[in-house]
DNA sequence: TTGAAAGCGCTAACAT
DNA sequence: ATGTTAGCGCTTTCAA
């Protein structure tokens, strides 16, 4: 096999400094347990930068039986602002256990291969992992797998009720749901969809009157006319994109939102603000949960000392409605 | 250190098909120059699914001197769902020469730091790196650095020449240009604005009028109202989330688009099909681009042995004008 | 056609 | 306080 020309290594880091190659590697690794003396860690330190040495990933992870690697799986999921900004604090929190983050974003190929072909030694994402995908995570050499939606379903159900909450504080008394066109996850679908009739259910009100929206004024006014005869005031959509359709669609039949048809979305996209009318939507705010995410990775791979923080509420969002009227 | 529960490993497999952890490896990566009866190859392959082996990654890559890994940089990119397309792409197409992809979607960290810790073998964006990051990262052990957009700036001025002209085309001749609120890649930004200003050139009309435009309609409303007193009668927006910003601003002032002022985008956002009015857009249409770029990938990598296609136009994807009226 | 053996660059016991 | 040494699991040369 063509090998790439070969790079520093810790023993030219060692010949450097005149140390041992030992020497080299306890220095870099901070080893607890050991004593070097501040000149030696300053002259390996020194020599580790004038030759811009970086230690080969494989190798410490072979030796040590773990790679630093941790991967967020995120099949389809669109990345929104929100879930960059989430992204942005996990990798950072991640950093300050020397863990690194890379994303999946493919769905194709099946997650245990591609676990094994990074050697991530831990695999997170933000929905629950059904218990095979777990297994095979872990055969496949994942030490830590943590499908972070894990509390179950109550926060999708949640997100749901909160949409329903608002659009009934407005004094409507019918709801619609908007499901989006395409292929969304049938299960968030379905369980945010379950959380708007829970609520309504709660007020004495009927089952919420579920329509598919494709992503196009014209299919999205048929959905309306279906809720104008059904007397529905008030439509929750599944995303804000779902939702702007929705008011496309209103437009289209001379109908206005909020006065005819009062219209919640999710996501807080940010083209929801300047729509037109404006949009009221559900906002995540992850502002801690990056941190906490990576708290419980680093925790799992016993790199943490400290008193493990509770695992309750990772990844699960706080909720902001954000109401346009 | 603590280890990781010790993984099936090759001599496993060897042991359990009777045969040595070499003839193993032979059959496993189908090793060219050896001979291998179908009789042995049958058993180590059967042996190594009875017991579900996966090769370690990190050992694989420090005895191969080069990891399968490949990393694809998206700092901040929003990941449209074209883009995702592409990504799926890309991943699929990689796959066939054994290499596995993985994104960085985090600004924070070096990239060379990153291509480091998962010892990439070759790292990819879509826009060009510049120079001293490229040796950066060929310094942290990538073999293959690829900019895909190194052809230079002439495809993102491209994109800017295709909206001036469809506004142009509608016989408006005086172009206003819709600057991005917040951080966008200011690079990006810059060669889009070029693109219209030259094709303004070429067709002898004025600079265009450039206003940055936040996403809240009462910011854009003053961009118009710029627009307006410098007789603007045809905005190119950065992109779709700006263009609908826009979009808003032009209704609070009362003013139509696109009669009184038209208004293009870029991205082709789902959202933008149904915005009100509907937004003209320029897509990108990243079919074979994906497949393209991994062959330049695998072929750099000696991965290849047919002729290595031209690199020409690699990610250079097609643009589409998608015109609303 | 197969196997033995020598590393790849690093970590971590175990000396010194 | 530092060095010696034995692997980690695999690829690959060379010998059988």
């Amino acid at each position: 096999m063509r090998r790439a020309p070969s790079r520093i290594t810790s023993s030219d880091v060692a010949r450097e400094a005149g140390v041992s190659q030992t020497t080299v590697s306890f220095v870099l690794n901070g080893t607890r347990g050991q004593t070097i003396p501040e000149e030696t860690r300053r002259r390996v330190l020194e020599a580790a930068k004038r030759l811009d040495y970086r230690p080969r990933a494989s190798a410490r992870s072979l030796a040590a039986g773990r790679s630093d690697v941790v991967l967020l799986a995120l099949p389809g999921v669109p990345i929104s602002a929100n879930l960059s900004r989430f992204i942005e604090q996990f990798a950072a929190a991640l950093a300050e256990y020397g863990l690194s983050l890379v994303t999946h974003l493919a769905e194709g190929r099946p997650l245990p291969d591609l676990c094994a072909a990074v050697d991530a030694s831990a695999v997170v994402s933000l929905i629950p992992f059904d218990d095979e995908t777990a297994q095979a995570l872990r055969r496949a050499g994942a030490e830590v797998v943590l499908g972070a939606g894990e509390q179950g379903s109550a926060g999708l159900q949640e997100i749901g009720r909160l949409q329903a909450r608002h659009i009934i504080s407005l004094g409507r008394d019918r709801l619609g749901y908007a499901l989006p066109g395409g292929h969304a996850s049938q299960w968030r679908v379905q369980e945010r969809l379950r959380g708007v009739a829970a609520e309504c259910a709660d007020s004495g009100l009927a089952e919420p009157v579920a329509r598919e929206v494709e992503m196009d004024a014209e299919a999205a006014a048929l959905a309306v006319d279906d809720w104008v005869a059904e007397s529905v005031t008030g439509v929750c959509a599944y995303n804000d994109e779902t939702a702007i359709a929705v008011l496309a669609g209103l437009h289209l039949r001379g109908l206005r939102a909020p006065q005819d048809i009062a219209v919640i979305g999710v996501g807080d996209v940010a083209t929801a603000r300047v729509s037109i009318p404006a949009l009221s939507t559900i906002g995540f705010d992850y502002a801690e949960q990056g941190r906490e995410l990576a708290q419980a990775v680093a925790a799992r791979l016993d790199l943490v000392s400290e008193p493990v923080p509770a695992v309750e509420g990772i990844a699960r969002p706080r909720l902001i409605l954000r109401a346009s009227a």
